[in-house]
DNA sequence: TGCGCAATAAATGTCAGACATTTAAATGTA
DNA sequence: TACATTTAAATGTCTGACATTTATTGCGCA
C-alpha cells in the first residue's frame, strides 16, 4: 500500500485534488473539529491562491466522502461533518457494492465472505438478542412463507432477516461493517431465482437460526448459518452450472 | 447514459449532487460500462441543460470515490473507474477512521467488533494458510520479541501480524472488509501503550495462534483469539480507569 | 414595550466565457 | 519509412457576474 509522500508536493495531481488533500488532513488530524466552520469559499481562495472554482471543486470531493457538508445563506458554509453511522452504511454499500460488481467476485468468494462475517456475530446476537430483534426476525420468517411472493420480495426479506441477526448483536460498528456485505451481495444473491423448494428449505434455516438466537444457544445457530450457507452456495453453483451449460 | 428524469427530482439538493447521482446510477446499474468514457464535460453540460462548472463538480463527487478516473489531452475524459481492491481499502480505511474518531465508540465496542470480525476467519485460515502468511505471521511474533522496539513499531507489527492473519483465509472480499477494521482501530489500540510485561503476554497469545493455524487448529486459534480479546479489554478498561482517575 | 415584517448582508449555487495545458492523432517532410 | 510538426479535442483554471438562501438587524406599528 503506497501513501503519498509527505515532502515534494505531488504536483502530478489536480489543485482541487490537492487542496482537498490539505484540508482532509486538517480534519483528520483533529486541526478543525467537529461541528466547526471551515473558512469561506473566497477565503480559501485567497489562503490556497487560486480561483473559488478549484477550492468548490476540492469541497465538492470532500462532500462526497461526507467529510463536510454545506449550508447556504448567511452565517452559512462548510461544516466540518460528524459522520453518522447511516452515512457510514451508505458509503460501505457503494464501495462494496461497486467493487463486486467490477472485480469480477465469484459468487463462492462472495458468498463465503458474507456467512463468515455473519458468523462473527451469532455469539453476541445470542447473548444480547432483544424482543425486538426477535420480532422483526420472526416477522420476516412468515413473509418468506406467503405464497405468492415476489423474488424481489423474497430475497428483500431475505436480507432483512439477516440485518436483524447482525443488529441483535448489538454492536453499531458490526453492523456498519456488515450492511455493506450483506446488502451488497443482494443482486449477486437476487440471481438465485428461488424456486419454491428452496424457499421452503431457506425457511428451515431461518427457522432454526431464530429459534437457536432466541434460546441463546449460539453453537446451534452458528451450525444452521454453516448449513444455509453450504445450501446457498449449492444453490448458486447450480446456477451458474445452468447457464454454463445453455 | 440518459437524460435527467423529468418526475419525481429531489429538488432540495445541489444540481452537482443529483447529476452525480445520475451518473453513479447508470455506473452501478452498468448502463455505462467499466473502461468506457463518459461523455466530454461540455456534452454532459448540454444533456443535462447545466453549465460545465456544474458538471465538474459532479465529477469531481465522483472521482472522490474513486468511481471515475480522468485524463486530459485530446481523446482523454472521464473514464469509468475499475475500482481496485487498493482504491477500496483505502475508502474503506478512510470511512472507519472517521467513523471511529468522530462518533465517540467506546475501546469495548470497537474491540470487540474488531475481534469477533476477526475470528470470523480462522476457520479459512486455518483451512488454506499458505507458507508465506505463515513466515510472515512468524516474522511480525520474532519481531515483537525484540527489546528495544518503539511502541509504535510494536503496534504497526501487531496490525501486520493480525493482517497477515486475516489474508490467510485468501479471501479477498474478506480481507477487504477486515482492513478497514483492523487499520482503523490502530489509533485506539496506540492508546494502550503496552508494558514489557503485556508485550510478552500478548506474543504468548500470537505464537498459540500461530501455531493453531500452523497445525489447523481452527478451535484453538478460535480460543486464542478470544482470550487475546478478553486480555485487551482488560488492558483498554484499565488504562481508562487510569485516565478517569488523574 | 414588544411583536411582526421588511431590508440587509453574507454566504453558497449557478452561469457564461475566456485562456492555459495536455495529449493523441493527423499531417507533412527528409 | 521514420521523425518532427501541426492540429484538434479534451480537461484544468481563472474571472466576473448574477441568483438564491438565510440569519440578523432594524424599523414601524399597535
Amino acid at each position: 500500500m503506497e501513501k503519498p509522500q509527505p515532502e515534494t508536493l505531488p504536483e502530478r495531481t489536480d489543485l482541487s485534488a490537492q487542496i482537498a488533500q490539505a484540508i482532509r488532513d486538517a480534519i483528520v488530524e483533529g486541526r478543525v473539529v467537529t461541528g466547526e466552520r471551515l473558512p469561506s469559499e473566497a477565503e480559501l481562495a485567497e489562503q490556497f491562491e487560486v480561483s473559488r472554482s478549484t477550492v468548490r471543486e476540492a469541497l465538492k470531493r470532500l462532500a462526497a466522502q461526507s467529510l463536510i457538508r454545506t449550508q447556504r445563506g448567511a452565517f452559512g458554509g462548510a461544516f466540518v461533518n460528524r459522520l453518522s453511522y447511516e452515512e457510514a452504511y451508505g458509503q460501505q454499500i457503494t464501495t462494496s457494492t461497486l467493487l463486486l460488481s467490477m472485480n469480477a467476485v465469484s459468487f463462492e468468494t462472495a458468498c463465503e465472505a458474507r456467512y463468515a462475517l455473519e458468523r462473527a456475530c451469532t455469539p453476541l446476537a445470542s447473548q444480547r438478542r432483544s424482543a425486538d430483534h426477535l420480532a422483526t426476525m420472526r416477522a420476516e420468517i412468515h413473509r418468506q412463507g406467503q405464497p405468492g411472493l415476489s423474488d424481489e420480495s423474497f430475497c428483500a426479506s431475505d436480507v432483512a432477516f439477516h440485518r436483524a441477526l447482525v443488529d441483535a448483536a448489538g454492536n453499531p460498528v458490526l453492523s456498519y461493517q456488515l450492511a455493506g456485505a450483506v446488502e451488497a451481495m443482494q443482486p449477486l444473491m437476487n440471481m438465485i431465482t428461488f424456486t419454491a423448494r428452496s424457499r421452503e428449505a431457506i425457511l428451515g434455516f431461518h427457522t432454526r437460526i431464530a429459534d437457536a438466537i432466541e434460546r441463546q444457544e449460539a453453537p446451534v445457530a452458528e451450525a444452521a448459518l454453516e448449513e444455509l450457507a453450504g445450501y446457498t452456495l449449492e444453490l448458486g453453483r447450480g446456477v451458474v452450472a445452468a447457464r454454463a451449460a445453455r
